[in-house]
This record gives structure tokens, C-alpha cells and sequence, in this order.
DNA sequence: TTCTTTCTAACAATCGTTGCAGATTAGCGC
DNA sequence: GCGCTAATCTGCAACGATTGTTAGAAAGAA
């Protein structure tokens, strides 16, 4: 499983890439090691600020737009209102329930999956992505009582 | 092709909901008829406002909104920052451009794809959908100059 | 026509996200 | 350690997409 990086090889990282390591930056890699949820920015916001609490949400965003632009994690748009960014660099897909917005990760490759002939628009694909809607275990539970 | 009822069937239908057929609907039903975009609100109400200048985008909001709750178009999030309204109600996936936001459908049902064992969560999974991401013809050609 | 009910337009508000300006600070060389 | 400088941080304003509110307009039935 290819997770997200450690906090010291983030910090290592970032040096390399002549970017300073702040102490609120630290903060935010902590919150994404091992991180198995698919936070939000403001998730994300929530933990760091829990540990330093004037860090301002802008530079939450600041860094993790950072990591994502370094391909350190990714960002995904499930349609749930807001952005969320992934640890998991596998390649995977997602489970969302339709009812509470909760993501799950769905591993496989999908490799055999491909835009059939003739309706290519001479795109060069270089990602596919596969949502599976529902409802989850626990709103099925809730809506049936 | 099953593609959006024409604006006389989707007055019919509007009426038999006891909904109200006012002009300002119509106008947005025409502008939907053999729509093959993937229009945004604000698209339908740049159409609709060529025709009936006063006609606000609130208004075009609720009567897409009222025509996706009524399964008469589909409302996709592809992540380029607004929602957009399909008026394509066929099987279909959809191929997205990274660079200028054009969308393109993919026909097929892909119906062999599906939640790996031991991965479903409780799920009762009710769409799948997948999205081809890449770069189009038009910006590989303006990138390569 | 008249009445009832729904719809529309205009405006304000909300949400997630980003731009900006000035204060702060990491990391360099000394 | 010290100071310098560019990068970063914070707080706030702005932004685009969408929705809530409400008074007035108008569809559709009687």
C-alpha cells in the first residue's frame, strides 16, 4: 500500500524543493499520516488546529494544494460539496453513499476498462476514475427504523 | 438515443405533476431539445436570457433542479466547478478534458464492473459511474505550438 | 372573470475556495 | 548566534456557484 509519505520525508521533501518547513506544515503532515479517511481541507483544519489553534485555514489549503501539486496526495471531487484529499496513492476507486457522503476506497486497477473505439475524440486518456453510488450499511440501517 | 423529452412532452408531464407550464419553463425546455452539450446553469440561462432577457438564473436553477428530481435529465459533477445537466439519459460515461473543461460522452454500460468482493462495506451500490480523464485533440495541438 | 396556488424576480446569504497585504519567520551566509 | 531576504503565515475580503426569502405576478381551475 502506497500511502501518503511520512512526516519526515515530507520535510525532506519540501527542503529539496527549496520550500521552507514551517512548524504549521509539519503540523499538516502529521494530520495526513496514516490518515485513512478522505479528508477535507476543513477536516484537516479541524486536527491541526486542535493541536495549534491559530493556524488559519488559507494555509491548510495552501499546503495541501502544495502536496497535491507534488503528486504527494490527491484531490479528488466525489460531488460532495467539497474537495477532499486522498493519502492513498494506490491505484483505487471509490464507494460514495449517497445518503451521508461517506467515501470508501475500492483497490483493483480496472485495467481492462478503456473508452471504446471510435469514441476517443482523440483524447489522450491519462486517468480514469470509477464511482460507485449507493446507499452505505448504516443509512440503509437508519432510513428502514 | 434516449435523449430529453420534447418541451410538449415535458408539458404534459409538468401539468400531470400539477406543476405550472409558465413560459419561462418552456423557454428552458427548448433550450434543452437536442441540447448534445453538457450545459451548465449558466449556459442554459445564457440561451434562455437570448430569448427572454428577464428570466433569472434562480429560475432556470429550479425548473433544472425539478426536471434532474423528476429523472428527466441527470445532474453531473465532473469536478470542473459547476454542476452540469445531461440531458443524455442513456448508459452512459463520460470522457473529460484536464485542460479546457470539454466533455465528451462515452456510450457502453460497462456492465461487468463492480465492487470486488470483500470491499462492498454494505454498500448497496446503485450507479457506477466512470470518468475518462485526459487531454483533447484542440489542447495537445495548442500545447505542442 | 375571479380566486387560489404556484411561480418568478430580485436580492441577500451561504459555502468552499482563493487573492491580497502586511506581519512573521525559516534557512542561508557570516 | 546574528542578521538578511525571500518565503510563508494570518486575517480578511473577494469570488463563483448555488440556494433561501419574499413580495408581486401569473397559471389554471371554477
Amino acid at each position: 500500500m502506497t500511502a501518503v509519505k511520512s512526516p519526515a520525508e515530507l520535510t525532506e521533501l519540501f527542503r529539496e524543493q527549496g520550500l521552507k518547513v514551517t512548524p504549521q506544515r509539519q503540523c499538516i503532515f502529521r494530520a495526513l499520516d496514516g490518515n485513512l479517511e478522505h479528508p477535507t481541507a476543513e477536516s484537516i483544519y479541524d486536527r491541526v488546529t486542535a493541536e495549534m489553534p491559530t493556524v488559519s485555514l488559507r494555509t491548510v489549503y495552501q499546503t495541501l494544494n502544495d502536496l497535491a501539486a507534488m503528486g504527494e496526495i490527491s484531490q479528488i471531487d466525489l460531488g460532495t460539496g467539497s474537495s477532499r484529499f486522498d493519502p492513498n496513492l494506490d491505484d483505487h476507486h471509490h464507494l460514495v453513499c449517497d445518503s451521508c457522503g461517506t467515501v470508501f476506497d475500492v483497490p483493483g486497477d480496472f485495467a481492462a476498462i478503456s473508452v471504446p473505439r471510435g469514441h476517443t475524440h482523440g483524447f489522450s486518456v491519462s486517468r480514469t476514475e470509477i464511482v460507485f453510488r449507493g446507499v452505505c450499511a448504516d443509512c440503509r440501517e437508519r432510513g428502514r427504523s
